[in-house]
DNA sequence: AAGAAGATTCGCT
DNA sequence: GCGAATCTTCTTA
């Protein structure tokens, strides 16, 4: 969820994808702290936001103790509050389409390295997490658009989403 | 120092 | 289906 001065805006997590400490090879952290990721090492709740291509920004929660990196990518979610508002960011795209893909789900929220490092557990954050209604069914799979470490099953998504920005078949 | 690839998406052919 | 957009990091293509 975010908060600003004129609203909030909610959606709800339907997909993820993991990102291991140490052996993954596709993770950002894979080689160490660098100026970009280095919000992956703070403590498990903390938000990593990185732009992808020059052009779109990824929102991530981080997983791990504070000076291990690792993180989980925010892939897909169902838009629940503030639509009119993400929609005036997504160029009045379809609802289903608002934040269905990790690019869309962060320029839904109007997300970019100003949030990157914050902590998504506290309620003085303008940008949170919050306890939902849990996926009916969850599907796993490997994890999209990866040339490293790509065979890893860390995907996990709503089996029965249509905001699921992937394939939902039993294999993913 | 320069080039290529990358956890993506959009618009045009 | 393919190229563009254009930032950060890694490789030397």
């Amino acid at each position: 969820m975010r908060d600003e001065k004129f609203g909030r805006t909610a959606a709800r997590i339907v997909e993820t994808e993991a990102y291991l400490p140490e052996v993954d090879a596709a993770s950002h952290a894979y080689r160490g702290p660098t100026p970009r990721n280095r919000s992956m090492y703070l403590r498990r709740g903390h938000a990593y936001v990185y732009l992808i291509y020059g052009t779109w920004y990824c929102l991530n929660v981080t997983s791990e103790r504070e000076g291990t990196g690792a993180a989980v990518l925010l892939r897909a979610a169902e838009p629940l509050e503030g639509i009119a508002r993400m929609r005036r960011r997504r160029r009045g795209v379809r609802i289903g389409d608002l934040a269905r893909g990790p690019g869309r789900l962060a320029a839904a929220f109007g997300l970019d390295r100003r949030h990157d490092g914050l902590d998504l557990c506290s309620a003085r954050s303008e940008l949170w997490l919050a306890s939902g209604s849990p996926p009916a069914a969850v599907g796993e799979s490997v994890r999209i658009g990866l040339s490293r470490d790509s065979h890893r099953v860390l995907r996990f998504f709503e089996r029965n989403s249509v905001f699921v920005s992937g394939p939902r078949g039993l294999n993913g």
